[in-house]
DNA sequence: GAATTGACTTAAT
DNA sequence: AATTAAGCCAATT
């Protein structure tokens, strides 16, 4: 466990509720560190916490789903569980609900 | 320590 | 609208 893994999860899990997602770039300045938006792609790849850190609310910059470590569909449906719509791949009002 | 590898993003075709 | 190229950062090899 990396700080700078410790440190995504935390901040995720405290700066993004359920029913709204962020993105990759946002995460990444959130903890300080603007232009590491892939290596918390990676971070979120490898998250050892899930569900119980809500890495499925993190998404790509344009309103994409981005990746997910073990099924897409499964980022998806725990999306929609949490209100979040998903539509030809693309979040549903993305712009009203990214952080 | 160098090289490689991603759940990325932006800008240019 | 679709593809390509080039930067970027941390972890892994």
């Amino acid at each position: 466990m990396t700080e700078f893994q410790q440190l995504c999860y935390t901040t995720l899990t405290e700066k993004v509720p359920a029913g709204k997602v962020t993105t990759y770039g946002k995460l990444a300045k959130l903890i300080n560190r603007p232009n590491a938006y892939r290596a918390v792609g990676s971070a979120m790849n490898k998250n050892p916490f899930a569900p119980e850190v809500p890495c499925h609310r993190v998404v790509s910059v344009n309103g994409d789903l981005g990746g997910f470590a073990y099924n897409i569909n499964l980022k998806i449906k725990r999306l929609q569980e949490e209100g979040v719509f998903v539509e030809n791949g693309k979040i549903v009002n993305f712009q009203q609900i990214c952080i």
